[in-house]
RNA sequence: GGUUCCGUAGCUCAGCUGGAUAGAGCAACUGACUUCUAAUCAGUAGGUCGCAGGUUCGAAUCCUGCCGGAAUCACCA
C-alpha cells in the first residue's frame, strides 16, 4: 500500500485513539521532509492542537510513538517545533522499487472512460507557423498526452481558419503579381511561399495608402475630422483599416474575392484550394518536425455557417432576443458579462455563432465530456461568453469546457510584429536549435564513432528538446520572454540536461552485466542520494494527476528536471552501479536507474521530448 | 473606466490545498575528468517575495486597498 495512503489512514486513527478527536481531511498536512531534517515525510501537528487541547510538540511526540508502534512501515521519528518527521522503512522502499522497476507504464492512471477533446494550433492559412503557434502546439500536445496518462480518452483536433479576408489577400497578391510562380518553381517551402504573397499584399497596400494620403479625398477627410498637422501621421496609422474598407482598390478587390468565394465562384475556389493546399503541405512538414499530429481537422470553410439554427431555436426558447434592427443578442448581465451579439442585423453570423455551432458539431461527432480550447489569453473574454452561452443552451459538455489560456510570447526587444519582420518563424527556429545542438555535439565529440545519419537524428532530438523544454517549463498563464540565445542553451535547467541523465543511465545499462533483481531486497542502508530519487519516483503518479487537473504541463517539466538533477547527483555521489560494492547494491542501483530512466522517458514523452540512446 | 491575469536574486523561472532558515538555472568566481558520457558534480556570492493593512499558532501563498505591467471590453476574425 502507498505510504501516503497509510499516513492518511493511520494518522486520523491514531488521533482518534489518543485524543478521541475526529480530524477532517483538510487538516491533515503531509509534506516530504526538508533536506536539512532527518526523515522522509512530515506531518504538521498544529492543526490538531486546538481539538486535542495539547501542545503541537506533545501531539507530535505521542503521534510518532503511536505510529511506530502500530505500523511496520515507519522505523523512526523525530519532532521539531510541532513537525513530526517520519522515517519510512527501507523495506517499504525496496518493495516500491521492485514494483516499479520494470513497469514502463508506471505513473499512468487506469482508463476512466471519460472523453476529452483538445483543440490546439488552429492556424490561419495565409502564412507559416510562428513562435506563438509553437507555444500553443506544445501546450496542446503535452496537455493531450497528460490527459491520456491520467486515464482520459483524448481526441486532438484543430479548427483551421481556411477562409476569410486574410487568405484572400494572399490569393489576390499571387494572382496579380505572381506570374504563375509556384513553390516548386521557386524552390520555397510551400507555406512560406503563400506567406510571401501575404507580405506582398501588405506592401502593395501600404504603397497605395501612401499615395492616397496625398490625394484630395484624403485631405478632405483630414479637414472633416479636424486633424491637426502634428497628428496626421498618427491618424493615418490608426485609419488604415478604415481605408482598407472604404477607399482602397486592393481592399475592394480582396473583399470582392471573398464575396465570390462565398458565392462559390469556381475560379476563386480553385485558386483557394490550390493555395491552401500549398499551405497544408508546408504545415504537415512543420507538424511532423515538431512531432505532433491530430485526430481530426475541422475547417472553418465547413463550419462558418453553423450555429444559426441553434440561435433561431434559442430565440423561441427565450435564451436569445431580437432587437428592432433584427440583430440577435443574449443578455448575460447576471453572469457579469454584458450583452453579446450572436447574429448581425443582416442575419449573418459572427465568430461566437460559429463557435457555438462547432462545439455542438463536435459533441455530435465524439460525445466528449471535456472540451479544452488551447487559445492565447487575448481571447479570455470570448471563451467566458461562449461557455456561458453553451451552459444556457443546456449542453451537457458545457461544464467540462476549459479555456487553456496562455500568455503571449514576447522577444527581449518586445512584441513580435509581422510588419517589422520580428516574427520568429517556427521552421527557422527549429533549424537553429538543431544546428546549435550539432555544433555543441561535434565540439564535445561524444558521437565521433556514430554514423552521420544517426548523428543527425540525435542532434534533432537534442535541439528540439532544448526548444520544447524552454517553452513548456514556463507556467502557461505567464506571458514569456523568448530569448533565442537562451532557447538554445543546453546546460542547466534545459531539455538536454534531462536527456543527459537518461543517456547516462542507458550507457550504464548497456555495460552492466546480468543482475538478479531479487537481490535488491538484501541491500542494506539506502543512501541519501538514493532515498531522494526514490521519493521523487514515488511522487510521479501524483505529478501527472496534478498536471492533468490543472491543465499545466509545466508541473511535469519541472518535475522531470528535479528527477534528472537527482540522478546526476546520485551518479556523482560515488555510488557506482557497475562497480557496486556487492550484488545486492548492484541490483538495487540497477533497479533505481532503470526506474529513473522509465520515468524520465514517460515524463518527457508526455512533453513531446525524446531521450536519445547516446549524446 | 469595468473585468481577468501577472509582479519572487542582475536575467529566466520554481515554490502544491497556508507550514520549518524562500529555491533552481543563467551570468560571475573557486574546485573535481587515465573514473558508469564533464551537455555533469561540489562550492562562493546574490532577496524588503511590488507596497500597505487584515485573517492566525504560522502568509510568497488567503482577503482588502493602493502601485506597476499585460490582455480584453466590436454588427473584426
Amino acid at each position: 500500500m502507498d505510504i501516503l495512503q497509510i499516513i492518511d489512514e493511520k494518522v486520523p486513527a491514531a488521533l482518534k485513539s489518543l485524543y478521541d478527536i475526529d480530524v477532517p481531511k483538510e487538516k491533515l498536512i503531509v509534506n516530504t521532509t526538508k533536506k536539512e531534517f532527518e526523515g522522509d515525510y512530515t506531518v504538521v501537528t498544529f492543526p490538531f492542537a486546538r481539538d486535542a487541547r495539547k501542545k503541537p510538540d506533545q501531539i507530535a511526540e505521542e503521534l510518532g510513538a503511536y505510529l511506530i508502534e502500530n505500523t511496520k512501515d515507519f522505523t523512526a521519528y523525530n519532532v521539531i517545533k510541532g513537525f513530526l518527521n517520519l522515517t519510512v522503512s527501507d523495506d517499504y522502499w525496496k518493495h516500491f522499487l521492485s514494483r516499479i522497476k520494470e513497469d514502463t507504464s508506471y505513473g499512468e492512471s487506469p482508463k476512466t472512460g471519460e472523453k476529452a477533446m483538445v483543440e490546439f494550433s488552429s492556424p490561419n492559412t495565409n502564412k507559416p507557423l510562428h513562435l506563438g503557434h509553437v507555444r500553443n502546439i506544445l501546450l496542446g500536445w503535452s496537455t493531450s498526452r497528460i490527459l491520456e496518462a491520467a486515464g482520459h480518452d483524448v481526441v486532438k483536433v484543430q479548427i483551421i481558419n481556411d477562409r476569410g479576408i486574410a487568405i484572400c489577400k494572399s490569393m489576390l497578391a499571387w494572382k496579380k503579381f505572381g506570374e504563375g510562380k509556384t513553390p516548386e518553381s521557386e524552390g520555397v517551402k510551400s507555406d512560406h511561399f503563400v506567406g510571401h504573397w501575404y507580405v506582398v499584399f501588405d506592401a502593395q497596400l501600404r504603397g497605395e495608402y501612401a499615395e492616397w494620403q496625398k490625394s484630395s479625398a484624403a485631405q478632405q477627410l483630414l479637414e472633416s475630422k479636424a486633424v491637426k498637422p502634428e497628428n496626421v501621421e498618427a491618424f493615418f496609422k490608426k485609419y488604415k483599416n478604415d481605408y482598407f474598407n472604404e477607399y482602397s482598390e486592393l481592399g475592394a478587390e480582396a473583399k470582392d474575392m471573398l464575396l465570390k468565394w462565398e458565392a462559390g465562384d469556381k475560379e476563386v475556389r480553385d485558386l483557394w484550394r490550390m493555395m491552401n493546399g500549398w499551405v497544408y503541405k508546408g504545415f504537415d512538414v512543420t507538424y511532423e518536425n515538431l512531432g505532433v499530429h491530430f485526430d481530426k481537422l475541422y475547417y472553418e470553410s465547413n463550419t462558418y455557417l453553423l450555429g444559426k439554427d441553434i440561435i433561431e431555436e434559442g430565440i423561441e426558447n427565450g435564451i436569445f432576443y431580437k432587437k428592432d434592427d433584427n440583430s440577435v443578442w443574449i443578455d448575460l448581465e447576471d453572469a457579469k458579462l454584458d450583452h453579446k451579439l450572436v447574429l448581425r442585423s443582416d442575419g449573418t453570423s459572427v465568430y461566437m455563432t460559429q463557435d457555438i455551432g462547432t462545439a455542438k458539431l463536435r459533441y455530435q461527432d465524439f460525445g466528449m465530456e471535456k472540451m479544452i480550447y488551447v487559445v492565447a489569453d487575448e481571447q479570455n473574454h470570448h471563451f467566458k461568453v461562449l461557455f456561458e452561452i453553451l451552459k444556457r443552451l443546456g449542453e451537457s459538455f458545457a461544464d467540462g469546457c476549459y479555456h487553456l489560456n496562455y500568455g503571449m510570447v514576447n522577444l527581449p526587444s518586445g512584441r513580435m510584429k509581422s510588419r517589422e519582420g520580428t516574427v520568429v518563424d517556427a521552421d527557422d527556429l527549429m533549424k537553429e536549435v538543431i544546428q546549435e545542438a550539432a555544433k555543441n555535439g561535434e565540439a564535445i565529440g561524444t558521437l565521433d564513432g556514430v554514423s552521420e545519419e544517426e548523428k543527425q537524428k540525435i542532434f534533432g532530438q537534442i535541439g528540439l528538446a532544448a526548444l520544447k523544454y524552454f517553452i513548456i517549463k514556463v507556467n502557461p498563464k505567464k506571458s514569456m520572454i523568448f530569448d533565442p540565445s537562451e532557447s538554445v542553451d543546453m546546460q542547466g535547467q534545459t531539455g538536454p540536461y534531462i536527456q543527459n541523465a537518461g543517456v547516462r543511465i542507458k550507457s550504464i545499462l548497456r555495460k552492466l552485466d546480468e543482475v538478479d533483481f531479487d537481490d535488491l531486497n538484501g541491500y542494506e542502508s539506502i543512501h541519501e542520494a538514493e532515498k531522494e530519487l526514490l521519493q521523487m519516483l514515488h511522487a510521479f503518479p501524483s505529478i501527472i494527476k496534478e498536471a492533468a487537473q490543472d491543465y499545466d504541463p509545466s508541473h511535469l517539466a519541472n518535475y522531470c528536471y528535479a528527477l534528472a538533477k537527482g540522478y546526476h547527483k546520485f551518479y556523482n555521489s560515488g555510488l557506482s552501479v557497475i562497480r557496486a560494492e556487492n550484488q545486492e547494491a548492484k541490483a538495487f542501483r540497477k533497479a533505481l536507474s532503470t526506474s529513473t530512466l522509465n520515468v524520465l522517458t514517460s515524463g518527457m514523452g508526455l512533453l513531446g521530448i525524446e531521450i536519445p540512446e547516446r549524446m
